[in-house]
DNA sequence: ATATCCATTATGTCCATACATAAAAACGCC
DNA sequence: GGCGTTTTTATGTATGGACATAATGGATAT
């Protein structure tokens, strides 16, 4: 008559587990029962409490380790995901016409700031890109690219004139590590002509260092539109 | 003599599919051997194979479905995450001494605004207070915060004279779901005596939405002074 | 008392197998 | 040929068993 009073399968467990530390059952700091007494108590094979407990410490919820075994995390550090995608799929998405168009376009030697950041030989050589990004016919990004053409040859051969330098590289060069820092600027310069902004007025604005494999690639700064707002869920 | 040819363990198994992946072995569209080819492939069990391409699958490099199969991704969506935690600990982490002030708090009747974005029902009452989070003595963060009473009875009875909401928050009631907005605005009101800025300064700004299993708790909007970048690593 | 070694233990990973499920493909019917 | 039904197939998940590994805590020796 009764249903099942045991959680059952792997989400179930996560759940029961999450649920216990949110009405505190287990508050922080707790050691949780271990694998196997949990999987005697839920009446399921050890694999599959293990997958429930490592996946809510991926996301932070928990601590374990060998041995000491499995705390509820104290200050938990909840990892909110944001998706990264291509620019022209950023402004898809939203139902609006993408639009591309390349700003200039210069191979030059690496200033020092940049040799630094990308770690580059002093002086190698580099493209620089300058391009627009529409939604809709109003402006949308400022991408600002810079690219080691050591690291990535093609690039010297690639026109960018039809196809954003954002769209080539995820393409041409799947970067398999990148850094992102995201704040606030002040619009300025040839800023406030392509984005039609006024001058001081404040610009969501991303940079991104990525690298293949422990080599650096390509570092850009993305300029955002006006009202640009980032969001995301846990 | 020769070393295993194969990989082993899922770690391999993963870094050899990316390999294979990122030098175009496979290119984008490209339908992936099944599980069980790559695992007589790769000499080992199924289930090794089904947790490289499972961890592949979210973090954003390949597409799944049943019976369709594996196939690289035509425009990976990379997921960036980024750790969400107490204020304190983003502070003392840079090495720096945390400090807390309450700037006000008033109990009251939810505005329109806030009743729609919490969907609380009109004129709930909820708690709004304005603290004050320092980095060493230099303002860091100004935090604007609504909590529904009705949600969280417990916080009409808190002082958050030395305790910020935040961190209260994060201990008493440990939210399920959140919701972030991240955009650039600018500094205005009060926030200029209490980040020391100048008017029009642009701000990184930081707004969170979030409820316990689909009931809202609370709203905050979080200013952070001058200079303030969020960086993450994919 | 202190340092070193070792047994214990909880997690980490792997295996072979089994069954569930979604969806494409093949089939049969009209 | 077009349409609904069945079959096939790849992934999704669970099981019980096994061994690896890290870290703890106690036993032992200095």
């Amino acid at each position: 008559m009764d249903g099942p009073r045991h959680p059952v399968g792997f989400r179930a467990v996560k759940a029961e587990i999450l649920d216990r530390i949110r009405t505190k059952t287990w508050p922080p700091g707790t050691r949780l029962p271990s694998e196997m007494d949990l999987a005697e108590e839920f009446d399921c094979a050890r694999a599959t409490v293990n997958r429930a407990m490592r996946e809510l410490a991926d996301s932070g919820v928990i601590d374990r380790k060998r041995k000491a075994g499995t705390r509820v995390s104290e200050a938990p550090v909840r990892q909110a995901t944001i998706g990264i995608q291509r620019i022209r799929d950023e402004v898809e998405r939203s139902g609006a016409a993408y639009r591309y168009a390349l700003v200039s376009r210069a191979l030059l030697a690496a200033p020092d700031w940049l040799a630094a950041r990308l770690e580059l030989a002093p002086r190698a050589r580099v493209l620089h890109l300058e391009c627009m990004h529409y939604s809709d016919s109003s402006p949308f990004l400022f991408e600002d690219r810079w690219i080691s053409i050591d690291a990535v040859p093609a690039a010297e051969h690639a026109g960018f004139e039809s196809v954003s330098p954002n769209e080539w590289l995820v393409r041409e060069m799947p970067f398999t590590d990148a850094e992102f820092a995201m704040f606030a600027s002040s619009a300025g310069g040839k800023l406030l002509e392509f984005l039609s902004v006024a001058p001081g007025e404040p610009l969501f604005t991303v940079e991104r260092t990525t690298w293949i494999e422990g080599r650096s690639i390509t570092f850009a700064r993305l300029f955002y539109g006006r009202g640009y707002r980032l969001t995301t869920r846990t």
